[in-house]
DNA sequence: ATGCCGTGTTAGAGTTGTCTAACAAAAGAA
DNA sequence: TTCTTTTGTTAGACAACTCTAACACGGCAT
């Protein structure tokens, strides 16, 4: 059994393994995203790797094991559930689900899980639109563009997010928008490659490049 | 804010000291009751004690100060708020919550158990019948009497058991007995007194006064 | 009052995790 | 290639627990 600390250390180092150029993460990337200094990551590397989660060898990059990715994809599982039941039953908002499914994840029982899963009626998605991995580590794969390459006069729906930052959170909600709210792709600025929208209320915003390149839709019609 | 093991030490401590007899409870009963050896159950004396929520001197009985009485009521809040949760939404036996809302207590978020305890349509009892502290620590008084009590001819309705034990709840559930259920008293019989009791489903079953000792009625009609 | 026994306390060590400070290796620039 | 910067590792200390083993206190019986 794993303590609260391997499980959290074990999903980071998933999370910068299976991101984008994954395989540049090392020591110091687990040790600043965990809040801790890298003589901390270090030393729980070489205790993930004496578990048989993590293969390490000093001055090399990790890897995951197949059981340390099976485990990892289990703590998604349960963080993602959580989340879901946070924000569909316990009326909790968008970004202030994460902090919370953060200490609900580590709770043990095999039971709970899965009721917890059949309670909220099977969910395939977390609020954020992140896939909730099933009891076998098996996800829907969510088909997504990014925002900022639509292109004007497209209709589209959001599936996702990539960042899921308070501040960006926050501007979402102030902007009306959400997981599957819907809208259309106005005008594209060469300048800045910002964009135009239109907005599910009726209303238009701006929004620069750095905000379409967090937000992923899927194209309607 | 207090760790997980001082907040289970804390709410052992309380029902200790909050039980009948409870002027007896020290070092010992505390260390039995959390499985650990009484040297770490006398350190931990020492450290709630640092953190003014225990009164402690050298082999003197400990005594909890006000701000240690409200914050174990308000880890029985949630351990029984959670354990309403298992049972009424999760489909848990009243003989598993326990163990995993030993867990759950220890999530901290302030939001997460006044929305629960909405959600849960701001229960007065938990599955076994004990009585959910509110927000302020108060908490219904539940009238009961023991079923060995009870003179025959007299129904009256379960409200509680003195015991939580999984036999003892597996023994209930085998008799058909939760908690809201009624039953009739037949028959005493003065020679080890057992009684004779008709149950829910209209068969009669024989129960020892031991059981008796550990059920909590009130007396219908 | 003395002695015994159960209760309670301390010292000292181990585990899991944290940090700082010093150092070693690898990567990048000149 | 040689220097410099970044990255990674180690040693050693500390905190929050845990334990075992030795010891002190206090209540009770003779
Ligand atoms: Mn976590
Ligand atoms: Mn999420
Ligand atoms: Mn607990
Ligand atoms: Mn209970």
């Amino acid at each position: 059994m794993l303590s609260k600390n391997e499980e959290d250390y074990l999903k980071v180092l998933f999370h910068l393994l299976t991101g984008e150029g994954g395989d540049r993460a090392g020591t110091n990337q687990l040790a600043q995203q965990l809040e801790v200094k890298p003589a901390s990551a270090n030393s729980m590397l070489k205790r993930l790797s004496e578990k048989k989660l993590v293969e390490y060898q000093k001055y090399s990059k990790p890897i995951l094991t197949p059981l340390g990715r099976a485990t990892a994809l289990q703590l998604i599982r349960r963080h993602r559930l959580w989340e879901t039941f946070l924000f569909q039953k316990l009326n909790f908002a968008w970004d202030e689900v994460h902090e919370v499914a953060e200490q609900l994840e580590h709770v043990q029982s095999e039971k709970l899980i899965e009721q917890l899963d059949r309670f909220l009626g099977y969910p395939k998605f977390d609020p954020h639109g992140d896939p909730i991995p099933d009891a076998q580590g098996n996800m829907a794969v969510r088909e997504y563009e990014l925002l900022a390459n639509i292109a004007p006069g497209q209709r589209v729906r959001i599936t996702g997010m990539k960042d899921s930052s308070t501040a960006f959170l926050q501007y979402l909600n102030d902007l009306g928008l959400a997981l599957h709210s819907e809208l259309l792709v106005l005008e594209h600025i060469p300048f800045d490659n910002s964009l135009r929208l239109a907005l599910p209320d009726g209303l238009t915003a701006q929004v620069s490049e750095k905000f379409a390149l967090h937000v992923f839709v899927l194209r309607l019609d």
